[in-house]
DNA sequence: CTTTAATTCTATCGATTAAATAGAGTAATG
DNA sequence: CATTACTCTATTTAATCGATAGAATTAAAG
């Protein structure tokens, strides 16, 4: 039932992120930067970024003095959306998914589809519901004074 | 978020089991006829049934007229005792699980740890509470006369 | 009691997918 | 036009999934 690796390297680099933005809406944030503070792999990192920007997640200048930054408020984005984007649907099997169900032949009739629908909605009723902002909030450095 | 091909296979193949169990409580049932009638590569499905074995929930006969057979009552499996012996923590981060905890350094300070901590529990408090007899009582056909 | 057939067990190999790295290409700044 | 940093493509490495080959064990047949 784990997160992969890009879906945890996703939210962990959105964190960061929202953090700036929190203190400036308009600051721009190097990859390099995100790379570091997180210990993400650089490259690996971008191409996680790259899919977050053509969601719309994220917005990005290049040339000197370019990089990343929120393209929504951290209000606006909740961490299912991002696992959807990276890691696609949040249902522990495919014909449990709603945003992507797979049809399976005994599907009228599987107790483990039933539970795995229940397993999916206990799932979504906190990751819907979560945005950065609530990460934030339980995140006592974003509360100290800069 | 996604379980693996493993764990479900491992599922399907125990709730299989446990409709023979149901039927005669000492059925032997043997790799093929699970691989056939659950479309799962049989030897695959072999290598899954014996970490299940080894793990204490099946027992095996070897040679003619051998298989396997649960090792317990339907109602004392529970999904997550399978799902960790086959794929490892339900948490959906190392350092939110409970029972193969990884340090992280931020982690007194770490939001998403908690809000994954938060799923996690969501998730095994489904799962710990539901045993295979759960999703045989769920599954129709099961209550049908032979 | 020996052979044969059925079945689990063990070990390894190939294919597919995920994770990570490398480098060339493109755009912006000064 | 040189530097910086995003964008894109290609390659390598690691993990998972699935298939293959054969040894070990048991039951039944002859």
């Amino acid at each position: 039932m784990k997160l992969s690796k890009s879906g945890e390297y996703a939210l962990r680099a959105l964190i960061f992120l929202a953090l700036r933005y929190n203190k400036n809406k308009d600051a721009i944030v190097k990859i390099q930067e995100i790379s570091l503070g997180e210990r993400i792999p650089k490259k690996f990192l971008e191409s996680i970024l790259l899919k977050l920007k053509k969601a719309g997640i994220l917005k990005s200048s290049r040339g000197t003095g370019g990089g990343y930054s929120l393209n929504k408020a951290p209000e606006e984005i909740t961490l299912a959306q991002v696992i959807r984007i990276i890691d696609g649907p949040l249902a522990p099997l495919g014909c449990a998914s709603v945003t992507a169900h797979v049809y399976c032949p005994e599907e009228k009739n599987c107790g483990l589809q039933k539970v795995m629908k229940d397993v999916r909605n206990a799932i979504s009723g906190i990751l819907d519901h979560y945005t950065l902002h609530d990460v934030l909030l339980r995140t006592s450095i974003a509360n100290e004074d800069g």
